[in-house]
DNA sequence: GAGTGGTCTAGACCACCAC
DNA sequence: TGGTGGTCTAGACCACTCT
């Protein structure tokens, strides 16, 4: 049967607006009011021609409008369904808090107990080599020093939900567990703190926008979900920069919290 | 003219990847390569169409992939053009300090001065009624409490960047000049300071997604363009949430800073 | 096999822009 | 007036999913 309840209204040939646009509108507009749910399936290209009596381009780019917006998913020979929300995760911006390092946990493991989530952590690869410009400048380092760089990602579930790429002075982490692939209990923070530069503060700065195709793929981001990205930089208590953290994240995937004082 | 000279390639028609995802490809790649520079004017559909020996579906197909990913806009009767990226503006985390109001400024108006834009303030509308739920959650009002709604967009030199609702228990606001159109110096803030709920700290909740076409409407967005959503909380010093304003606001537009603490 | 969405063709007319 | 992108038609063949 799918969602063709929902096809009670028609074009108005009188109106200005492109049809394609009426029909994306009535649909979205079904999904607003509740006529359809989330995952529910949508009327089929077929029913939607028939209905309208349009050609199968109209009602095509009315669909795209939609998954543009994220409203909706294609699944190739099964239909078009109103997207579900999961629930997002919420990052609290206590979540670097020493405390939460003391049991020898990484952030991301304290995350994922949380939420209840089965976390994952792959594509994991560490070399040494110049990072880019703009880390080299929040890592206040001359040209053409070097750092390690770590990079990884993030799953919970079998859903990858965030992919980061650390940058760490050389003559930090050159020859210990930081340039190895697995760094031990705590994370690179915690080998940080134990050669003495202990962690003072973070800068975060954040920005979205559409993921590249690669990004897409390797977050398998469906059509119309923007990115995160979040470059956090982390001093030690002698005010130095120790690590730049690239990070992409699935904007579906996270609610970002922050704590700002008043004065 | 026009940039026809980056149309070097060709269709693998051995390959699987589609037609249209190739020619994207190549179009992508000379964006990412430099051969196409920021507002430099991609070939026409005719001019794809010809070197590539296909219909104009497939093309107008490729060129969508590179709007929907923010990359180029089109423009209708003079082409398609690599989008440039205005410089956005950096919001620090101290921007709701106590001394940046203290020469009567609001927080938008102090912003803009330091880039030197135009601020611009309009839409305002003021009224009384009940908030949406999630708000009234985070103002602890209960259930049928009414507040003090003030709606408004801010644009910079002519630009609209930002639209934002604030929700004030109508307790602390009705028969204030919180009610007014015009707060008078200082905004909001300094006359909630000024009747005693000094602020003490700030929540905010950070999430993006691609906007509505009301929200693209208003905030003149490009396709291609997510929008941030940034839900703040404002506490007095007795711990009171005073004010909640929900802000939506153009990604391409703002670099979110903000600054964490590490205990 | 029947139904779904994915890709592609080859046209048409229109609205907008610059010259 | 010619070139641009915007909308729309009426087909075709394919790949995928479910039964």
């Amino acid at each position: 049967m799918s969602g063709a309840a929902v096809l009670t209204e028609y074009i108005d040939p009188a109106s200005d607006r492109a049809v394609y646009k009426q029909i994306a509108d009535h649909l979205r507009e079904a999904v607003a009011r509740g006529r359809l749910h989330e995952g529910e399936q949508l009327p089929s290209e077929t029913q939607l021609m028939e209905h309208y009596g349009v050609a199968r381009m109209t009602v095509r780019n009315a669909l795209r409008i939609l998954q543009d917006e994220g409203l909706t998913t294609a699944e190739h020979g099964r239909g078009v369904y109103v997207r579900s929300r999961p629930p997002v995760r919420r990052l609290a911006s206590d979540r670097f808090a020493q405390r939460h390092r003391k049991d020898g946990k990484a952030a991301f493991l304290v995350e994922s107990e949380q939420v209840a989530a089965a976390p994952l952590v792959d594509m994991i690869k560490v070399r040494e080599g110049r990072p880019p410009a703009d880390v080299a400048d929040r890592l206040r380092l001359p040209d053409g020093a070097r750092t390690v760089v770590r990079s990884r990602r993030y799953s919970l579930d079998g859903r990858p939900v965030e992919t980061a790429v650390s940058y760490i002075p050389a003559d930090l982490a050159t020859g210990t567990p930081i340039a190895d692939p697995n760094p031990g209990p705590g994370g690179i923070y915690a080998r940080l703190e134990e050669s003495g530069h202990v962690l003072e503060r973070f800068t975060e700065e954040v920005a979205a926008r559409m993921p590249t195709p690669e990004e897409a793929r390797t977050l398998a981001l469906p059509p119309g979900v923007p990115v995160f990205r979040l470059v956090r930089t982390a001093y030690d208590n002698d005010g130095r920069a120790v690590e730049v953290c690239d990070t992409i994240m699935a904007t579906d995937a996270y609610l970002l919290a922050y704590d700002l004082p008043a004065h």
